[in-house]
DNA sequence: ACTAAAAAGACATTATAAGTCTTTTTTATG
DNA sequence: CATAAAAAAGACTTATAATGTCTTTTTAGT
């Protein structure tokens, strides 16, 4: 259980890849799924959600391509996740307070909210530049 | 992402009622599934699963039902969850040694076995018998 | 104008989750 | 021993989400 999708796997192979290029080069989407090894299609919808929230920049047109948004010392792993897996929920119930009927009385919701935090700070605790790094 | 499937979710509410009852007390599967209202088919096969590795005893025939298989000091979350959903495994890459082939190289590796040992730490150190008290 | 690229949207396929139904086995009891 | 009550087992169905493709549109450089 608790595990990564494949668009998330290759979300982080993609970014991953790109932080890894010298800073100001602009990168083809296909050159990246063809080095990450992810159906270039399939990358492009995830590069999509990468560029509207500023993660990647992308150039449309002749000599277009992607490069990172920020440097990647300021892009942590936790960003990357949760913008094509969605926030970390380890349950429905901890999605909003008072969302479940059995809310007070509940015992576990507790340790759902832990788990949340622990994943998030983890992943929080790791940038781009950390996984680029040979 | 990283979410517990309703699967899950009732196989907790269910072994969670059946440790806030006294403890010799057989319970009907019928009864436990109106009581957390939960599908009582699906939860029959939830419970078959704890029954197998000894999470609940069954008994069959007139007078039968279910009860804990020990004491529920000695059963935790961790234990229930991984018995339906299987093991934690925030990447497939955590499954075993040397599965995937960027391996070595790859940094985000170590992320995944951090994140699995933090949620199988918390979800460890929860027993029914905190979960069933009110 | 033409070409190269990403963006957008619709579509197709596959896998997994979620749930049901029927039959079989076990066991207590009249 | 016959019956009824219960769980076990297996086959099946349906719904939802993951995975991926294809076509058209927009944007930008030459």
């Amino acid at each position: 259980m608790m595990e990564l999708t494949r668009k998330g796997e290759y979300a982080i192979r993609g970014i991953v890849f790109l932080a890894s290029r010298p800073p100001e080069q602009v990168c083809l989407l296909s050159d990246i799924a063809a080095a990450v090894d992810v159906p270039p299609t399939f990358l492009a919808k995830i590069f999509q959600q990468f560029s509207k929230i500023g993660l990647v920049k992308s150039y449309r047109g002749t000599g277009g391509g992607f490069v990172l948004g920020r440097t990647p010392d300021r892009i942590t792993l936790l960003e990357v996740v949760e913008a094509v897996e969605g926030p970390i929920t380890p349950n429905r119930c901890v999605i909003k307070e008072g969302e479940c009927p059995r809310d007070t009385s509940c015992n576990v919701h507790p340790v759902w909210v832990d788990v949340q935090q622990q994943v998030r700070d983890i992943l929080n605790s790791v940038t781009l530049q950390k996984l680029a790094q040979r």
